[in-house]
Order: structure tokens, then sequence, then C-alpha cells
DNA sequence: TGCCATCGTCGATGCGCTTCGACACACCGC
DNA sequence: GCGGTGTGTCGAAGCGCATCGACGATGGCA
């Protein structure tokens, strides 16, 4: 292994002054750090990680809570972490890996062992038992979804309560007086997942306030729970013409059984999904959207994560605006 | 911070003797053992990980090299590292990611700064250039994938050259003279992507020896991408009976592009997918699949890296066996 | 020419832990 | 009762680095 000594004694220098090139705290003549860098380069010399957090106590390590679940959006949580891990190295930093299942206690473990710098936590709760201790844990904290009482925490996410306003606008707008919204799997909402939650109270303030009938559904990813949720849709409103789809795991079932029920879409029913940008164009009839930003999230959270760290102690809670795209799966309602 | 120290001072030993107590590597009295593990409980000590790693030249940690690309399955990846997470901590470590974008120096970097104990990695080519420097690196490393030239590496991972056999062997005993294999994205084939071009051998050799007609069709994500591939399969074969799909993304409008066709699955065509097997119980015809074992896979992995850090130094190659479940997409064509 | 301020570099110290050799004590057999 | 063999514990050293105070050199100004 190469250290710092090493460098030092190829470059004629001290090692404290082979830290101060590396790390720019104090100023180096052009000529030392020429030297020093050279001696870098030849030696292909790297900090030694633990050596470094040791005397440092920075590790430059985020670690990122992910939920194992399958009954979340896979797709949405891989595109957030790829994002994340960029954004963390951008800032020279490494990403660590935590599961949910692990619980509490994992992140009492990754604080007080001094593993990572930070912690950025998904799938956040409503009650989220983690919300207290995360609080007590003195390292800088960012939640991707908004619990009831964030109180110091950061948090970063999707605007899913404007983004339900945004879905039932435009079907109200369309015209359209009774829309369904299909929802994430019944487990979601019974842990009190913040964006679901979230989402379904901007559905239903938005139907309230734009005067449509409404109706909401939780849904399991099988194809036959998929099918019984429409069953139960329709049987409660025959006039249903708009379906919002919260859930998109559920997109591909739900569009080939609206088809074998003869239900065209957007003619007959208008299907308007909040689901990735590249989901919504892959299917035969493109889908009119709200897209999950998981690639701005993941940034945005490795960004407030990095201010936090570099000493803004104010905690920030920031909405992503919805955008919607019109494709081709909503329409007018038949007169 | 609570220190080693901390501890000992409250057990009233010295902190080498709680350090022989954590780490089981000489004898203690069951008095000692039971003072110091009480003090360790009622100060909430954890060792610090910097510290620990200077001291050993260990860090308990598990590099992971995932790919970013949205052409490979998504769902399959996260299922491999939600598994390997899983294990890792099993046996006490903790999972770093990186990208396969920040490419071999980032290898490099993580081996010279003692970030990791050992590397995982995931989307091996056939002639990866990370090969080399893997093997210079002198750290434990496993491969999920099988590379030309695996030399002293391990590798784990589906045998994706069997799984094609069982493909072509179901359909071929069904009695399907004319199969196509619809495979993933051009741009994984002209990487030479480890998995892809062991499946098409597979295919190849398979269709060769059961004397059945083949045709094979790299296949884009794109709705468009999959309608136009079907048009070329079924215009160079109009006997075209069967299809092995191995694409997990294209699937869901692969069979509404067959239906729009007036193909019925499995009446006209049969399906047989290369997928998990929640995905093929995913659609309205259940499909005929060989799995992808993900989960097994990701656990595989990890035992296999942790026991060339135990110091088992030969290194293996571990080839699953490929298990076939009958569904509802398949069936002998019709006469 | 002499003094002070500034800039660039150096040495020493300590971060918290593991590990090695040393050591104290008890217990055995003769 | 003595030497010998373990067994359990201790103290010290050192892992590779960051950081702080100190110090020499250099240049400006009087």
């Amino acid at each position: 292994m190469v250290t710092i000594n090493d460098v030092a004694n190829a470059a004629g220098v001290a090692p404290s002054t082979v830290s101060y090139v590396i790390s720019g705290k104090r100023s180096i003549s052009p000529k030392t750090r020429r030297l020093v860098e050279d001696s870098i380069r030849k030696l292909g010399y790297h900090p030694h990680a633990g050596a470094r957090a040791l005397a440092s106590s920075k590790t430059n390590v985020l670690a990122l809570v992910v939920p194992l679940r399958t009954d979340l959006n896979v797709a949405v949580v891989m595109e957030f972490v790829a994002s994340a891990v960029t954004a963390a190295r951008a800032h020279d930093h490494d990403l660590l890996l935590l599961t949910k299942d692990e619980g509490p206690a994992a992140l009492q473990r990754v604080a007080s062992s001094a593993i990572a710098d930070a912690l950025m936590v998904m799938d956040v709760e409503t009650a989220d038992p983690r919300v207290p201790m995360l609080l007590a844990l003195d390292l800088p904290v960012v939640l991707i979804g908004v619990p009831d009482h964030p109180a110091g925490l950061s948090c970063v996410d999707l605007d899913f309560t404007a983004a339900a306003s945004a879905c039932v606008a435009h079907l109200a707008d369309l015209g359209h007086r009774s829309i369904a919204l299909i929802g994430p799997s019944p487990a979601v909402y019974r842990r009190g997942t913040s964006y679901a939650t979230r989402f379904l109270r901007g559905f239903d303030e938005a139907t309230k306030s734009r005067d449509v009938r409404a109706a909401s559904h939780a849904c399991a990813h099988s194809y036959e729970a998929v099918s019984a949720c429409l069953d139960e849709l329709l049987a409660a409103d025959p006039g249903l013409t708009g379906l919002v789809v919260h859930n998109e795991a559920v997109l591909p079932g739900l569009l080939s059984d609206l088809r074998h029920r003869g239900l065209r879409v957007p003619e007959d029913i208008s299907v308007i999904a909040v689901c990735p940008d590249s989901m919504a164009e892959q299917h035969a009839v493109a889908l009119t959207n709200v897209a999950i930003p998981a690639e701005e999230v993941g940034t945005q959270a490795v960004e407030m994560t990095m201010r936090r760290l570099a000493g803004h102690t104010t905690p920030e809670v920031r909405l992503l605006g919805p955008r919607l795209t019109r494709r081709e799966s909503t329409a007018a309602p038949r007169a």
C-alpha cells in the first residue's frame, strides 16, 4: 500500500504538505503543488479511507435507506438510487445501501459507528417511527417523502397532492364528470406511506372542488386484483369515464383488461397515469401522465444532503411541481 | 462519541480486553465477558468503523458495481441488489453501491482507498475490459455473469445457455417446428453482455440439434421496436408458432401487439419468457417461463464473496440450473 | 540596512481501534 | 513445595491521516 509518507518522500516534502495539497486547506506554492501532484500520480496514491475518517471524522459516504418491498415501484426506486449514486459521486461521496427491513436500529448503528456522514431515507410513512430516532441522531438527514411532523428534517419529493390535482383538473377540463383513482396496493395505504396518502388527499380535495363524482380503490399487483378493482368501480358507477392510475405496476394489466371488456382508451374511458415518462411512452396507446421525476428527486436529495454537510443547518422541505404530459390516453368523454 | 476506552472504564478492564470480548479472538472469563457486554449495552457502544478499518485493514464493506442502463431489466437488478444487501448484512457487512459508468478507475479507487473488502460486479461483458484490472486488484472479486476468460475470478449466474436449451426443448417437445428468439436490445448484444451472448448461443445450439427452424432478433423497449420485430419475424416465416422472449421489458407490449394482430396466446402462438416468476404470473395469460433467480444469485454472490474473505482462495464458477414453469402461454401448435 | 508581516512548509500529536508480547495467577504433577 | 503449563488480562505500539502551532524565508517598508 502506498501511503502519504511515500508520496512525501518521493516529492521531497513533509507528509503534512501532501495533505494540504490534497485538501487545499492551506496555500501551497505552485512548485510544490506540481511536485506533489506528480508523485501522487506516479505512485497511484489514494488516501486510506479509514485513516481519513478517523483523523477527520468524515467518511465521504452517504447512507441511503431503500425499501425492499415489491409492492413499490421498483423502476422508480432504481432510477432514484441510480441518480443518487451519480450525484453523490459528483460530490466525491460514495453511497452505502441500507434496507428499511433493518429497522431503526440500523440507523443508530450507522450513525454511531461513523459509517456514513449523512442519511437519506426513502419510503417515508405518515407517522414514521424512524423520525424521532433520526432527529436524535445529529447526522444530517434527508427524507424522500414527507411525514406528518418533519420537525427538523429535510424533505424532498414530488408534490403528490398537486399531482393529484393536476390529474383531476385535466380530466375535469376535458369534461369528465365521474372519475376514479386506482391507487397502490392496500398494504401501501395501511402503513401510511407518505406519497400514497398525499396523493389520495389531493385527489379527494380536487374532485370535491371540481364537483366531479369520485371513487378510489387500492389495488394489488396481480391481474385478478386489477380485474376485481375494475369490476367494483364500474359497478359502483357505470358512468365512469376517467381513470387516474397511481400504481405503475398495474398499468399493463389494467390496459389489457380494459380491452377485454371492450372499453377503448381513450374513446370509452380516459386513463391518466402517475409514472415515469419512459413507462408512459411504452404502451400501445401512449399514456397521458404526470411524471414521477425519480432522477431529479435523487439529485435533489443529494444536493440537499451536501448542503447540510457544508453547514447549512436549516432543514428545507422541497416539493417538486408536477409535470403533466398529454398523450393519447385521455380525451373528452363521448356525449 | 462513546469509545472503547469508555467501555473499558465502565467495566473496569483494559481497552484491549474489550476488543477481545468483541472479536472473540482470545478467551475471556465468563465474568469479564458479562461485565464488558453489560457496559457495551449500557453505553450503546458501537466501534468506530474508520478506526477499526485502519487498525485491522478490514472494512466490513462489500462493493457492488451495478449497471445504470435502463435497457437492462431494472426489476431483476433491484431484486439482486436487495438480496445482496440482506445477505451481506447477515454476515455483518454493509454494501457500497458503485455504478458501471464510473469505469475501471472506480474499482482501482475502491481497492486502493481500502473502502471495501471485496468487489461484486454485475453486467459483465464477454470480453470485459474490467477483468484484467480486477485480476490485478488482489481483492476478492465475484462476477455476476461469466466473461470469456474468467481466469482467477469467481463467477455466479443463471446458466443461460441451459436456460435457452430448456426453452427450445419445451417448445420442440410440444411440437413446434419454427420458433424465434426475441432478445434484449441491440445495444446489449453490441457490448457483448455475457448473459445475452450465452443465451443466444444456447438457443442456436438447441434449435440446431432439435432440428427446429429458428430466427432471432434483438429488440429495443419501445412499442414500435416490438412491432417492427414481430413484423420481420412473421414475414420471414409465416409458419412461426413459438416465441422465446429473453427481454422482460418487452413482454407487455409484445402481448398486446400479438392480440392486435389477432394472434391468440397460446392457441395461435406460444410464448415462453425468461423472467422472474412474479412477472410471469402478472399477465392476463400467465406465462410459461424460465425463472431468473435474481435473489438466489445475489445470495450466492455474497456467500462466495464471504468464502473468499474467509480464506478460500480458489475461485469458483457457479452456474445455477434453469427452472422452467409451465403456465398458460405455451401449447402444442395447431396441426 | 533592519524590522515586521506574510506566505509556505514542517513536526508532533492524536483520532479509536487491533494486536502482539508480556505478565500474573491458578492449578497440575512430581 | 517447586517448576511447569495454561488461562485470562494488560500495556504499548502503530495503522494512515488531518490538523495545529511553530518556524524559516521572503519581500515590503521605513
